[in-house]
DNA sequence: ACTGGCGGTGTAAACGATTACATGTCCGGC
DNA sequence: GCCGGACATGTAATCGTTTACACCGCCAGT
């Protein structure tokens, strides 16, 4: 049957050779003769011939191949960083996988990874630092464990290297952006408790707030998960506070977004009744109504960054100096953020004066 | 060293039975004797085993996993749709790999996906219309082709059975919601022009003017490329216009984002100035400011009813009836749509009164 | 007591590539 | 004229599984 998939064999009984001469042809083309290297090449494209990835991986002990664990791919947030690793990776030969860890199948996160049983990648980039990474442990490589990277999240108890941004930094200088506007009540709505981004945020909303010689008030940290959702839910403990901040440095863009659209239907208005700072620059930040200040993350520079390491890994070459790379943040400055309300200043310096 | 990953033959000689004994005893336990089976799972656990997937595969034929081809991964409207297909999936034992057609490698589109070299996946489902479907003649599946299943949109030349939305109908419940509130010039700004979806919503925007007796005007047709800064450009054209739609119906949540945006800025704003309907019903819709009328389109049936068509095929059932299911769409009313002001209002109807 | 069947197990042949090793040829230097 | 090495190619082992087939007891039916 001419629809069976031609193998090696096939295009060696064409060619009139050896298949090892026409795996030689085709994988090192300088090790055969010229005339050779046309049979072959004239034999593949007349059967179609493509080489049996299975195949190819068992002999060689490799998949050519890494896999990328994100916790949600309905948070936009990963794109361009799947976009840097690709970067790095297709290049080099290598096929990127994706998976969402955070999917709700039987299993729970073990069985979205189970199905990545051994040997069908050469390592592993992980997003999410709740990953209990012991469960990629016998799972990909064929020689030992395949390794492993961490970005934007690191997992606690995990040994594996991470390229992460400067949390902390960011989350100063967006303290620091709104207390130049003038704002003395800042609040933050954070991230979801077991993350460690979460923390880092957190310490940096207090490192500010020290720093600039601002009272941190406890009441002022706002629950969050990251989510649009848990920004609109923010928004409703915002309007119950007694004292309301009149500026909210958020987690996650879609925090912001949340909180910004729930205070919106309750006649609430950004930047004019409160200032509003994400974390991320996630593609929409930019055309959100108002335009999302927001702490600027290098994405597909993290992408690359960590597929880098993790093919030096792959190839032994783990004396790559540093590795825990560190990157920075920048602030990007848009509309959504504002000096606070002539009466409100007042209301919050009389309040201060007061105390 | 106990570092080398076990195989086969390890759990066999700690188990003192043969290789073929540890096989049947992991993949159909009641194939050995109670007895049996309780030894090979002690030396599993005591080795730390777990099976090669390369081997496993090679031997079987077969790959236990499909890929999704998405244009574009930044665009969040595919992050339901792949929980659908992992959710259909996932239980079925198959492992989903994602890739992104539109990412700029060497090689273009090819590029991406010629790393998904022969046998590592039993079939696709391709979410990008635009993809040159023969580039996945060769790959995939071990015996003949891999299967195919386009979703959402589907290829001009392809034989590839496809699930798809009713983006006519659609689009006419989007004009007709908007006639319904009095809009009478709505203009509309479409996809990509090499796209299906942007050629079937530019239609059913004409057959929703014409059932409602209202004018077709070719310069109501705003060129748009599903994306936010899309929408930003159509925003200027469209304040550039003499006799500007008081209505605009979007081909996609995102070029709606970019349109409201930019018109804000220019101090027009939506719906007062202006309504404007989306397609997609992206999670972020219905937190923008305002809130975004928009057609929604089920974003996990989708993915799930493709998921299962695929896996049929590959099991060889594709005796399932009728191969190219359209599921419907339903128009979710929020705050980006109203009537037209009286004065806009007086203004058309003179115009029309006139004309 | 012989036979047929069945449950349980082992032996060894696949699967389709890569690659170590062997072979053969040609050529230049002594 | 012989030898050594470079070059091109073929032969066959190998990667780690699954599974067709053979085998061996054992028991029930005749």
């Amino acid at each position: 049957m001419s629809s069976e998939t031609p193998t090696i064999q096939d295009v060696a009984r064409v060619a009139g050779v050896s298949t090892a001469t026409v795996s030689r042809a085709l994988s090192s083309p300088d090790r055969v003769s010229e005339k050779t290297r046309q049979l072959v090449l004239e034999a593949v494209s007349e059967t179609g011939y493509v080489a049996n990835e299975n195949a190819r991986n068992l002999r060689q002990q490799r998949a050519n191949a890494i896999c990328v664990i994100a916790p949600d791919l309905s948070n936009p947030f990963f794109s361009f960083i799947i976009s840097g690793i690709e970067q790095i990776a297709a290049p080099a030969g290598y096929g990127v996988f994706i998976t969402e860890s955070g999917l709700k199948v039987q299993g729970g996160k073990a069985g979205t990874v189970n199905l990545l049983a051994s040997a069908r990648v050469d390592g592993f980039i992980v997003l999410d630092g709740q990953l209990d990474q012991s469960l990629l442990r016998n799972r990909g490589g064929s020689h030992g464990p395949a390794p492993i990277v961490s970005a934007c999240e690191w997992g606690d108890g995990s040994d594996a290297p991470a390229v992460t941004v400067d949390n902390i930094g960011g989350a100063i200088q967006a303290v620091q952006h709104l207390a130049d506007l003038g704002h003395t009540n800042i609040g933050h709505i954070t991230g979801p408790e077991t993350n460690v981004l979460t923390h880092a945020r957190i310490q940096g909303f207090k490192e500010g707030l020290e720093s600039l010689g601002l009272e941190y008030r406890a009441e002022n940290l706002l629950p969050g998960a990251f989510s649009l959702e848990s920004g609109r839910t923010a928004a409703l403990q915002w309007l119950a506070m007694e004292d309301r901040p009149t500026a909210i440095f958020c987690a996650s863009d879609r925090e912001a977004f949340g909180f910004i659209s729930e205070l919106t239907k309750h006649g609430i208005h950004c930047p004019d009744d409160v200032s509003v700072v994400g974390f991320d620059d996630i593609e929409v930040a930019g055309f959100f109504v108002p335009a999302l200040t927001t702490v600027s993350q290098p994405r597909v520079e993290i992408g690359r960054v960590a597929a880098k390491m993790l093919l030096d890994r792959i190839n032994g070459d783990s004396s790559e100096g540093a590795s825990n790379p560190q990157l920075d943040v920048s602030l990007v400055i848009r509309e959504s953020t504002a000096a606070p309300r002539a009466s409100a200043t007042a209301t919050v310096t009389a309040t201060a004066a007061a105390s």
